[in-house]
DNA sequence: ATAGACATTCTTTTT
DNA sequence: GAATGTCTAT
């Protein structure tokens, strides 16, 4: 059969196991998607399951997409009936079905991030609670975590005074979502988790279902989905689960590579099949990804490997700078361009977004074009939620989150005196803002009601055709002439009007067109995308585009040249991740997969001086450089000032010594500004590498004194930061 | 009530 | 440096 052409004997018995319980273990660039695609093509194509008995889920909408698109090719037919998603957007889809038996209102919202955070912070100021001893953003973390153990309040376990608030705090959150009609991510998976739980018949509906149940990056799962799994498959369904613990990147936010082992032993699998050929790149990079994640103690096993050639040695750049860094980098590419590699093909990782601003800053002066994944995202830009919070309300005007939003934007003459007095009047009937609007008197309670007013309007046109009625809340809301009196207000307005293709675009994608009753479907679908679907949906799509990108968005793709930049200790690996148990394991598995995105030609990057958070900073190369087997690796620029030292440094300006512990943040040493890379004529100065007998390597971030009295301040990351006298210290520069 | 200046805080990754 | 929160002048 034609679709299994081509497979490696290993891919070849995944895709064709008996429906049983299977964990594939799929190495990077081992061929993970096509076995899960082509498993599922398989299983329909030979008649041994309906495209309704399938369920795939995955961890992205991409990866989501992919896989729809890629069976939309094989299989020659509707594949409407299949269940293909994410986590969320699946059980998103499962609780609109039933939404009665999950107690929620049929047009329940979803709250992002941020609208989640905006209901805390409410919260805390409507109870009157000190946000300093409870920070909003700590109070979402716990919630979330809750959550994702599948704890309600009442099972959640406090032992000290202040955890105890904090559920509390939990429940008096819970209840106010329950009374705005709105759900946050977790919530979406723990009231699906529920449904299903407690309600037996439709349980046993799913699980009759779904015959044949595939996960992606299993290795991402937590806790509550893999349980959501598991009740799923309660009826016999076949469970086929495909991950890479090496590739476990998002432990941070409670995903749990132990999964994989409890998946083996409470289903019995006895179907484990690795991956282990990959088919994405050289021999060297291979070789450096293998030799990184080695260092991790705790691994359920797998060593890459490749029938292609070594390839070229990994290039290692160390910059003077941040902007020296990134015009390497624009010099790179070029060439790499002139060479003929497309720029589509050749990437950006860095670690953190903050870290885009530099690179783009080069690229843009340099004419190069490039697209950066995971900025602001269309749905997240305040226009577009601001146009989202009108169109929310008319599908629930209890949401809170909307109405706040909105109530006074564009102005109308409601400030903060008069929305607590409404605050009040809700708080004191247990109500929406909308529905206390009535209890509030005076010239306030007037303009509150002509903002209900418009409300009520707005929702009148509910029946007309999605498109049409975002067009009509624009133009009522106001909010289009607020923008077109804006000065910079022209972009936004563009936006809108994308908004406005937007909703047509999906309506003819996925429209419940002539689905009767439901008179505000359409909206709500919409809604759900957009929260769920922040869009990536960006302009400039067709171009040919660098593509920069973090680390962790860049799971899943490849190409051809990578750069990873900012090698830093510090920065990769993250300085907070060092603290944390198991935090340097994570980003070492992040390291792998960067490494892992590249097909034949890897950089890496570091700088010895970088700006951050406007100040400056001296970072080691990154340990992550050093784990990589130095015959793999090609030194750029040779490691400068060998010959001089001992001599007595300059008279260095006195400078305020820097708070004891952590990166040294200090600015710059006047002299380097002009001419960076140039050496002072004792081989010590500030950023300069520097050798020490006992301590190792560190970096000079700070000096004092000279002469005989001369000090410098080392940073020697692992061994910490140290003063040390020149006369009596032996550092010799590297 | 509102806009704008000013200060302060927090910065890892995201469905 | 950005983004949010607070204060001040209108």
């Amino acid at each position: 059969m034609n679709l299994l052409e081509g497979l490696n004997p290993p891919q070849l018995a995944a895709v064709t196991l008996p429906p049983q319980h299977a964990l594939i273990l799929a190495g990077a660039g081992s061929g993970k998607t096509r076995v899960l695609t082509t498993r599922i093509a398989w299983l329909i194509s030979t008649g041994q399951a309906s495209p309704q008995q399938i369920l795939a889920v995955t961890f992205t909408n991409k990866a989501a997409k992919e896989m729809l698109a890629r069976l939309s090719a094989m299989l020659p037919m509707n594949l409407r009936g299949m269940w293909i998603g994410t986590f969320h957007g699946l059980c998103n889809r499962m609780l609109r079905a039933h939404y009665r038996d999950a107690h929620l209102p049929q047009l329940f919202q979803i709250l992002d991030a941020a609208d989640q955070l905006a209901t805390v912070k409410r919260l805390l100021k409507s109870l009157n609670i000190d946000d300093e001893k409870y920070p909003p953003r700590e109070l979402c973390w716990f919630i979330n975590a809750q959550k994702e153990a599948g704890l309600r309040p009442v099972a959640v376990e406090a032992w000290d005074d202040w955890t105890k608030k904090r559920v509390e705090l939990y429940a008096a959150y819970e209840e106010q979502c329950q009374k705005e009609g709105v759900v946050d991510f977790a919530e979406l998976l723990l009231r699906s988790y529920e449904l299903l739980e407690r309600n037996e018949p439709i349980r046993r509906h799913y699980q009759e279902r779904f015959r044949h149940i595939l996960v992606d990056e299993f290795q991402d799962t937590n806790r509550l989905q893999y349980r959501w799994l598991k009740l799923l498959a309660g009826g016999g369904g076949a469970l086929f689960c495909v991950g890479d613990d090496d590739q476990s990147i998002y432990a941070f936010r409670g995903a749990e590579v132990g999964n994989m082992r409890d998946f083996e032993r409470e289903f019995q699998v006895k179907n484990l099949i690795r991956l282990e050929q990959n088919y994405r790149s050289h021999g060297n990079i291979l070789d450096a990804a293998n030799a990184i994640i080695k260092n991790n103690p705790t691994r359920l096993g797998k060593n890459l490997w490749t029938e292609a050639g070594a390839g070229e040695p990994i290039r290692v750049f160390e910059a003077y700078s941040e902007n020296e860094e990134a015009r390497f980098i624009v010099e790179e590419v070029k060439a790499l361009t002139n060479e003929g590699h497309a720029r589509r093909e050749i990437a950006l990782l860095y670690r953190s977004n903050a870290q885009s601003r530099a690179l783009e800053h080069a690229l843009f002066n340099a004419g190069i074009p490039y697209r950066v994944y995971g900025g602001l995202r269309f749905f997240e830009r305040a226009e577009i939620k601001h146009a989202l919070a009108y169109l929310r309300l008319i599908a629930n005007a209890d949401d809170d989150t909307a109405f706040s939003r909105v109530v006074n934007f564009p102005t109308r003459g409601i400030g903060a005196r008069t929305l607590e007095q409404l605050a009040d009047a809700a708080k004191v009937r247990g109500t929406s803002l909308h529905a206390a609007i009535p209890h509030v008197a005076g010239a306030g309670g007037a303009k509150l009601a002509a903002f209900a007013e418009l409300i009520r309007k707005l929702r009148e046109a509910a029946a007309l055709p999605l498109p049409e009625l975002v067009e009509h809340v624009l133009d009522l809301s106001g909010l289009r002439e607020h923008y077109r009196n804006e000065k910079e207000g022209q972009e936004r307005l563009a936006n809108l009007d994308e908004l406005v293709n937007a909703a047509a675009a999906f309506i003819a994608e996925e429209g419940t067109a002539g689905a009767e009753g439901e008179l505000s479907a359409d909206l709500a679908a919409f809604l759900a995308h957009a929260a769920l679907e922040a869009g990536e949906h960006q302009a400039g799509e067709g171009e040919d585009a660098l593509q920069l990108m973090t680390v962790h968005s860049a799971k899943g793709l490849e190409f051809d040249v990578v750069f990873i930049c900012g090698l830093e200790e510090g920065l990769f690996p993250h300085e907070n991740s060092l603290v944390e148990e198991k935090g340097l394991e994570e980003e070492r598995r992040l390291m792998y997969v960067a490494v892992t995105r590249a097909r034949r030609r890897l950089y890496l990057t570091h700088a010895q001086m970088r700006l951050l958070h406007g100040q400056t900073r001296y970072n080691l190369p990154s340990r992550f450089i050093d784990e990589i087997p130095a015959g793999l690796l090609k030194f750029l620029n040779a490691r400068q000032g060998k010959a001089m030292f001992g001599a007595v440094p300059p008279a260095p300006t006195l400078r305020n010594k820097s708070a004891p512990g952590g990166t040294s943040r200090f600015p710059p040493a006047p002299s380097f500004s002009s001419a960076p890379r140039r050496q002072e004529s004792c081989g010590l100065r500030i950023g300069q590498t520097v050798m020490h007998a006992k301590f190792g390597l560190g970096v000079i971030v700070n000096a004092e004194g000279a002469g005989q009295d001369a000090r410098v301040q080392v940073n020697f990351g692992n061994a910490g930061m140290k003063w040390l006298a020149l006369s009596v210290a032996k550092l010799e520069p590297v």
